[in-house]
DNA sequence: ATATTAAAAGACCTTTTTATCTTTTATTAT
DNA sequence: ATAATAAAAGATAAAAAGGTCTTTTAATAT
């Protein structure tokens, strides 16, 4: 579905913003480890996302990623759109140069509606919310937290 | 969503059958203007095809591509999988090494739905229903849209 | 038979994607 | 200050996708 650009991206994304909950920040090196991402190929993609301003980087000792708090939830859409660009979101799955209602190919009607779903999932999600989606797992297993929920 | 390949080659057995149907087999140059992929290409594509079995062909003076009439419809995933494998059918959305139940990324939920409605369509819908499909509409085949020329 | 037609085969090329490595710059702890 | 650390920058390269071209083989019309 997605490039492995883009995978690498989510992945270190939700794992930048678990480790910032927990006042941290990761640098390159843990990123790839955890993601299983090439080392350096995990750098350049995350140099470019800082460039971008998805996510802020310090320099030096002790430095590592985070992502904005002030920032409000940043929705997996924008982030794959600067990746890999829209034509996912909005091209035809039979090829043609652009879907159209008033000349639909063969598969318009079905695959619209596959269309309209992946939109509904890239922009009703956010990086946020995978974290928070990975977090609650995590503390229904953890020992600490059986308490609730 | 798929490879330029499987486009062409979609696009490509729909033109076919539609011929066949008015008792015509296309050739490779007849094929590839009409759904507008590269000549060559286009013929590597069909090349493969028929060495798997998908198209039959005829060398020579009126030579072409034909469907196997006595052959039942052939389901888009069949020919999807031959060209570009089954990832896309069963793979994770965030880049997992393989969709697990058991041990679900952040949007294996969501995800997993689109994934099903993907597997719908292309086990659902075949070769010959898209065929049958633009014949009753009057859908959009070539890659140009008909009100911008 | 021969000329013509059209697919098969396979070598070759270009671009994009994926990945690696080296050097430079910025930050911090000491 | 200086040593250690870590990201930025940019060059290089392997692999996959996308595309092109030439030669060979098969079929048919004449
Ligand atoms: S025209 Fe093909 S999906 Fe809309
Ligand atoms: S684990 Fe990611 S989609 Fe199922």
């Amino acid at each position: 579905m997605f490039k492995k650009e883009t995978e690498y991206a989510l992945r270190g994304m939700v794992y930048i913003q678990l480790q910032n909950l927990k006042e941290r920040r990761p640098g390159v090196a843990e990123i790839a480890r955890e993601i299983e991402a090439p080392y350096f190929f995990t750098a350049k993609i995350f140099q470019r996302l800082a460039k971008q301003g998805f996510v802020k980087s310090m320099k030096g000792k002790g430095g590592g990623f985070f992502i904005d708090p002030e920032k409000k939830d940043l929705p997996l859409k924008e982030l794959i759109i600067a990746i890999e660009g829209e034509e996912l979101f909005i091209g035809c799955g039979f090829g043609l140069k652009n879907c159209d209602e008033n000349n639909p190919c063969p598969m318009h009607h079905q695959y619209g509606m596959i269309r309209d779903q992946i939109n509904q999932l890239v922009a009703g999600e956010t990086i946020q919310s995978l974290a928070r989606n990975t977090l609650s797992k995590t503390l229904a297993f953890s020992r600490e937290n059986v308490d609730e929920r």
